[in-house]
DNA sequence: CAAGATTAAACTGTCGACAATCGACGATTA
DNA sequence: TAATCGTCGATTGTCGACAGTTTAATCTTG
């Protein structure tokens, strides 16, 4: 008779899962700054102050390190990975890369659902852009990408991009400010959007890839004033 | 004065690592066909096979899991991933994006080395085409698209290259047998390295993506011959 | 006989413990 | 004095155990 499940397909609270939650803390405490590049992880301190045990702790990292944000130097421990001036240049490269073939494909599948979302995203981004919350800011303009990515339909394309992003995200925390005025980032969006309606591959292509280059260059320079980075690999 | 350290250069020999054997023993059982797709991981059962504890197969499962190769159900455990037909339209879609774009970067950083290392290849993928072992001539395959990437000199790029080259090692022990004469595939590969010299990006682009978008369409029609497979995901 | 309820077995998630190893600090020697 | 050696505390890698949940197997009942 089935009396048992109501349909309604509610996403699982599957919460029960330390490895995601612990994942998730570490991960934002190093996107935070609270946990330093080339700081060393010490599995039994952060198991003690989550007051779970060592295990969960020491499956999250391996997370962590497959995604980039640390490194296992084994017998010695996991630590925050340091991003140098050519790990930048990775990402940047990866992403212009990635991010055009997700505007290419997303253009295919636009719907007027899809464009509304997208411009009101830029919406909260110009709302996002009065108040002063750098984070935030720059938190809604990963949003507008990742949506593209969302669009572009696939699974692997959008985690591809939310590995990138976490990458970056680190050096956010140590640059603490944005690259150009807020607005002006909002609106470079708007063009971003009105190629992408328009649906010429190689016209796409070219904005994405300097609308993120532009990006990149003035992230380089922000990075490149910071104090040199000598890599974790220590010895 | 420094007269600390006779300087020889020994390679470490930092194999103590039980999860990373862990995990290459398991990614070698998918790959040869010994775990089928949607076949359960028993943490227990691995284990005492390898003569190891649970903690870590868990971990190696973990790795795997980001790779694509196992899924997770929590509470139930892992299973051998089920590639659909969508699946290997998403891999060969990011491999042609990726590839294209490692074939430019690839080009810039072209010397006569890397020239004679691809040549190399090339010759051995025509010895193994003699003999008949598809697997070994895959695998040669790979290694010439993998030496591009090497190139294009972006550990990350190479990264996802492998990722992406072992989630479609899971279905050649499903297909077992090449899409194409071996030689002609050697051919084509010469092809592609003349226009890597050449150093045009738009040619490089446009071959690149001829390239794999033919074993692309090829291992489709082999993969739709296949039994239907229903995802993994139950319920 | 089939569908549901009940019980038993198997497995996962998590924990605490123990040995092996690493890094630091001080002792030793030229 | 400066470099090396030895020792000690701290930390990792691995293990076995236990509780809670899922799966299967069995029993019940209409």
């Amino acid at each position: 008779m089935r009396l048992m499940s109501p349909p309604v397909g509610l996403t699982a609270l599957a919460d029960t899962d330390l490895v995601g939650q612990v994942a998730r803390i570490l991960t934002q405490a190093i996107i935070k700054g609270q946990m330093l590049p080339g700081a060393k992880v010490v599995e039994a301190g952060i198991a003690r102050e989550l007051g779970v045990s060592r295990a969960p702790v020491r499956e999250a990292a391996r997370l962590l390190e497959q995604q980039g944000l640390l490194v296992s130097h084994p017998r010695r421990g996991f630590f925050v990975r340091k991003l140098e001036a050519t790990d930048i240049d990775e990402i940047y490269d990866l992403r212009i890369c990635v991010e055009c073939h997700a505007g290419v494909l997303a253009s295919k599948n636009m719907t007027p659902a899809n464009r509304d979302m997208l411009r009101r995203q830029i919406d909260v981004m110009h709302e996002t852009a009065a108040i002063d919350d750098h984070a935030r800011q720059i938190e809604e303009d990963y949003k507008f990408h990742r949506m593209i990515c969302e669009i572009a339909g696939s699974k692997r394309l959008l985690r591809l991009f939310d590995d990138l992003a976490s990458e970056l995200r680190m050096t956010i925390g140590l640059i603490g400010r944005l690259y150009d005025d807020p607005h002006r980032i909002a609106q470079t969006h708007e063009a971003l959007l009105e190629v992408l309606e328009q649906g010429h591959p190689d016209i796409i292509t070219a904005r994405i890839d300097y609308h993120i280059g532009a990006a990149w260059r003035e992230v380089g320079k922000l990075v490149r004033e910071l104090p040199s980075s000598t890599n974790g690999a220590a010895t």
